[in-house]
DNA sequence: TTGTAGGCGTTATCAC
DNA sequence: GTGATAACGCCTACAA
C-alpha cells in the first residue's frame, strides 16, 4: 500500500480510503490511485484489515456431507446469499462425527467467523461450550434442538415423519416397517425414527418392524441390501418406510430385482424427496424437504443479523421451513 | 493473550509458545497455562497470526456447482485431506459463470490463501492474470487446460469422450446422436462434444444428430424434456451419448414412458458414472471419472507443495485421473 | 527456558 | 479532502 501512495504522491491513508470508496476520497484523486493499484496489481491484505475493524466478514458452516444433495444445495445456496453482501464461506466437513464437529469449531473460532452455521446433529458438551462462549450469533439448521443456541432454521423431523407415518395408516397400512441405520443416537434420523413410532402407536399399531441397518448415512446400497433380504426383514409388511430417500431407492432396486411389485405387493415411502425418488420408477413418495429453503432463510437472517438491517421487523429466533408429503407412485 | 500471560505470572511470548507447542516452554509451565487458558476461554485470533507469520492458513477452493456429486465428492474428499493438516477450505461458489469466478477469485486473493484450487472450465483473461501474479500456486482440475497455470489433477475430457464413441463405433452403432447443452464454450461439455466428434469423423460417420438444449449444466429434467421430442431428435438414431448421466437418465426416463425400449430400440450412455446410472433400470452404460481421486490428489498435491515434504521425489505439474468405461444394461 | 523490542498491513481517530 | 499517529493481536529475532 505504500509503494501504491508513494506513487500516487498521497498518504497510505488516502489510498486505504480510496480502495473502500468511503466517499471521503476527491473523485480525481481517487481515480488516479485507483488506476495505480491497477497497474501495479496491489491486492489489499483482509487479514490486517480483520485486525484492525474486527470484522472477518467470515461464515463459518459446518455440513455433514456434500455428497447428500440436501446439504449441497443449502450449502450453495447460503453460499449465493453471503456472497452478494461481501462474505465469504469457511466450509468444513464434520462427516457427521460429533468429535471432528467439535474440533472444527474450535479452528473455526480462532478466525473470528462473524456467524456460525451447523446442521443440528447432536453436539458435544463441549461444542456447545464453545458455541456459547464465542459470543458469535450460531445458527442450527435442518432440525429444531430441544434447546437452542441462538437461531434456528428447520423443521421437526420427529414431526414430519409422525404426519408420514399417520398418513401411511390413514391409507390402510398397518404392518409398517421403518428402515434406520444402528448408532444414530441424538441425530435427525433418530428424531424421524421416533415420530414413526409415535404415530403408530398413537393408532394402536405394533412397532415390531425396526430395521436397523449401517452406521449413518444410510445409502442406496444400504437399502439394497436391506431389501435382498426380504424374508428376513418384511415378512407381512406392506409398507416400508425410509429414513431418507437413498435406502428407499435401494430398497425398491431390490424387489424390483426379485419381482416383488411395488406398490401392489407393498408399498415404499422415503424421506427428503432427492431427485431419485422423483424419477425411479415406480417414482417413490417421500417427504419434502426445502434444502434451498433452509440455505436462503440461513442467508436472510445473516443478512438481517450483520447487515444494514432497513428491515424493521423483530428478528425472530425460530424460522419453519416447509415440510410436504409427496404422493406418487411407490404407494397405493 | 495479555490476561492470560498474566494470570500464569508469565510473558506473552510464553503463552504463545505454550499454545503453539513449539517445545521451548517447559512442561510444567506449559500445563499450568494450558489450564489457565481453557478456564478463561481464550482463543487465538488468527488472523492476528497470519499477519504475522504470512501464512494463512487457508486453501481457497472454487466450484461450479456443489449439486454435482463430483464436484461435492471432490470437495469433500478435498477438505478432508487439508483439514487433517491444519489447513481451512474457503469455499467459493461460481455458478458456471467465469463473470463470478473473476470475482471470486478477486475477493479470495484478498484472503492470502496458500494455494487456490479451481476447476478448468475456461478463465476470463482477467481472471488468469490475476492468478498467474498472486504468486499463490494455483491447481487447476478436471480437465487439462492447453496452457495450465501452475499444476493440473484430472484427464482429457475429449479424449474420454472420444473413447467412449470409439467404443460404441466398435459396438456397432452408427446414427449415434450426441446431447449436450448450448452456449457451452470453453466448458468440458464442449470437450467432451468435441471428443465425440472427433471420434465418429475417423470412423467416417456423420456428426448429424447434435442436439444442443438447455444452458449448462444439464439436468435430469432436461434429459427427460429432450426424451420426450423422439421423434424430433432421434428418428433413426441407435445411441444416445449424453454429455453427463443426469440428462441421461432423463433420457432414459422419457423412453421408457413412452414405451421405447432401451437398449433394444435404442441405446443411451452417460458421462461421470454418477449413483443414479448405476441403479436406473436399466443400468446406465457411462464414462467413469474418479471424484474422490481428483479430491484426494490435489489434497496429496497441496500437502507436498506446502507440507513438510518428506517424500524426496520431484513435483509434478500434471496428475492424471484415471477414467474408465462402463458397460452396462442400457447398451447392447 | 524465558523475556524484550519491533513489526506484520491495515484502519480508527483526531487534527489540519 | 487529506495526513499523522496509534492501535489491532500475534510472532520473529535476539538477548538474557
Amino acid at each position: 500500500m505504500e509503494d501504491v501512495a508513494r506513487t500516487a504522491g498521497v498518504s497510505r491513508m488516502t489510498v486505504s480510503r480510496a480502495l473502500r470508496d468511503d466517499g471521503s476520497v476527491s473523485p480525481a484523486t481517487r481515480a488516479r490511485i485507483m488506476k495505480i493499484v491497477a497497474r501495479m496489481n496491489y491486492v489489499p491484505d483482509q487479514s490486517a484489515g480483520t485486525l484492525a475493524t474486527k470484522r472477518s466478514g467470515f461464515v463459518a458452516t459446518l455440513v455433514p456431507s456434500l455428497n447428500n444433495s440436501h446439504f449441497a444445495e443449502s450449502v450453495q445456496t447460503l453460499s449465493d446469499e453471503v456472497e452478494s453482501i461481501g462474505l465469504q464461506l469457511l466450509l468444513g466437513h464434520t462427516a457427521y462425527s460429533t468429535a471432528r464437529e467439535e474440533q472444527l469449531v474450535e479452528s473455526m473460532l480462532k478466525r473470528r467467523p462473524e456467524v456460525i452455521v451447523l446442521p443440528f446433529d447432536g453436539h458435544s458438551p463441549r461444542t456447545n461450550r464453545l458455541l456459547k462462549q464465542a459470543n458469535v450469533p450460531v445458527i442450527e439448521q435442518w432440525e429444531i434442538p430441544s434447546k437452542p443456541i441462538d437461531y434456528t432454521v428447520g423443521f421437526s423431523n420427529r414431526e414430519a415423519a409422525r404426519r408420514m407415518a399417520a398418513a401411511l395408516i390413514e391409507r390402510g397400512y398397518r404392518n409398517i416397517a421403518f428402515v434406520s441405520e444402528e448408532d444414530d443416537a441424538w441425530t435427525r434420523g433418530a428424531a424421524r425414527r421416533a415420530g414413526f413410532e409415535q404415530a403408530m402407536l398413537e393408532a394402536g399399531l405394533s412397532t415390531s418392524h425396526m430395521v436397523r441397518y449401517g452406521k449413518p448415512p444410510m445409502t442406496i446400497e444400504h437399502g439394497y441390501e436391506v431389501g435382498s433380504a426380504f424374508k428376513r426383514y418384511f415378512n407381512s409388511v406392506d409398507c416400508v418406510f425410509c429414513v431418507s430417500d437413498a435406502p428407499a431407492f435401494g430398497v425398491l432396486s431390490a424387489f424390483k430385482s426379485q419381482n416383488i411389485r411395488v406398490p401392489e405387493d407393498i408399498a415404499v415411502v422415503g424421506f427428503g424427496n432427492f431427485e431419485v425418488s422423483r424419477f425411479s420408477s415406480p417414482a417413490i413418495s417421500t417427504v419434502e424437504v426445502d434444502a434451498k429453503g433452509i440455505g436462503r432463510e440461513t442467508g436472510r437472517l445473516i443478512c438481517r443479523l450483520l447487515g444494514g438491517n432497513e428491515d424493521p421487523s423483530p428478528i425472530v429466533r425460530h424460522t419453519p421451513v416447509d415440510v410436504q408429503l409427496r404422493w406418487r407412485e411407490s404407494t397405493l
